[in-house]
DNA sequence: GCAGAATGTTGTCAATGACAACTTTGGAGG
DNA sequence: CCTCCAAAGTTGTCATTGACAACATTCTGC
């Protein structure tokens, strides 16, 4: 048994993720996780200056990990603006159920309160990729006189509250495994439709319309 | 100086909401707390169980007063369905800015984890109201071909990300103070627009239409 | 090899939540 | 009016935790 475990940061963080997407991050201690893992208590401090930074290393790399996730499933989805906008929404709320430990802490009020650098700017890339989406969407016809500022912001919020959702037990009426990809198709098509390129303009006094699309 | 403090139980919750709002959950410490009051660390536990029951009374209160302060603004916005429901999502989002203490408990993982029933029902209660407004809205033409349910959730989950991204630091371009009600106006009315009576259901493979509204 | 930086360890401290045992108070019923 | 008991508050204690300091070991660049 070496003295030095030799890759205790990763070992750390790994097993930090399990206990956070098991337990939550209220659950999380650093003598536990020091513990677990066969470690002194004050090993941790080596590699993170408290507990605060651990989480903050966490949504660090959860972010850039989620920027990977939905950028590859936007470029899967093809070249249609209207239907990226809608792959990188869904891709969003499906790595919020996949990747829960990681989601969890990029939300956390208290992780982004102490947000450094780095932080900061995988957020900023997740606004500018939704904003090059948006712009992409709007020059396709969807919202064309909406302030792209606006429709990044809401497109988030909602992406952001449909995960929050899901990820809360109190909430009745959601939708069972089976039904998920279904579900987050739905709710991310009331923002986005691919399959309505012409979707009208909210404010916009538009003309009678057969409605003549049904729900499956 | 009386032995026993009278109403030590309302003087909890109350500093527990001032300290909430001003710190944040993570700061709440039941001695610290006792010690601003100028009681003993163990008279809380006289009128909660644990710190999770403290914080799940504050949640159950602050849902009633959600009910109650959504539910106004409704009524004061008239009978339009439309209006009526553009305004619940505004009263929502204002909620959270107004009373952010008794938000951040309403929407912590960790109280809904550990709800009880008072505080499931309160929750159910809103998403009642909800549906109700969504059917009206529905019978004045808003997306007629939506699930109710799926209607719902969106616009709950939409008000929720707002909410949520108000109260994060870290968010980049966010409205300023003075520019908080046109924002909070914008982004409900992404969700629906009381002007647009008419708004086309996502879906709808609408003919061309002429886009004359104008952003003020 | 060797000096110093990295990494890990033991020891300690104050703060906290929870619990137990005891005390005071106030009120309901005689 | 008095008595008794439950409600409300107190002191004392314990285990856990995060943080820090002082010390030990290992790894690495020179």
């Amino acid at each position: 048994m070496t003295y030095h475990h030799g890759n205790l940061r990763k070992v750390l963080l790994d097993r930090a993720a399990a206990v956070i997407a098991e337990q939550g991050i209220e659950a999380l201690s650093l003598r536990a996780l020091a513990r677990d893992i066969g470690v002194s208590h004050a090993a941790p401090a080596r590699h993170f200056r408290d507990k605060a930074d651990l989480l903050r290393a966490l949504a660090t790399e959860g972010n850039h990990r989620l920027l990977d996730y939905v950028l590859a499933a936007a470029d899967a989805a093809g070249t249609d603006p209207l239907v990226r906008y809608n792959a990188l929404g869904q891709a969003y709320v499906r790595f919020s159920l996949e990747f829960p430990a990681y989601y969890r802490t990029i939300t956390h009020p208290e992780v982004a309160a102490h947000a450094d650098t780095d932080l900061r700017q995988s957020r900023q890339r997740w606004h500018e990729i939704v904003a090059d989406a948006a712009r992409e969407a709007q020059a396709a016809g969807w919202l064309p006189d909406e302030d792209v500022e606006d429709i990044v912001i809401y497109s988030t919020a909602t992406v952001r509250g449909v995960a929050a959702m899901l990820a809360d037990p109190t909430q009745s009426s959601m939708p069972k495994r089976q039904d998920l990809d279904s579900f987050i198709e739905r709710m991310v098509r009331l923002i986005i439709d691919p399959e309505a390129p012409q979707k009208s303009l909210p404010g916009n006094k538009a003309p009678k319309r057969n409605p003549e699309r049904k729900r499956k």
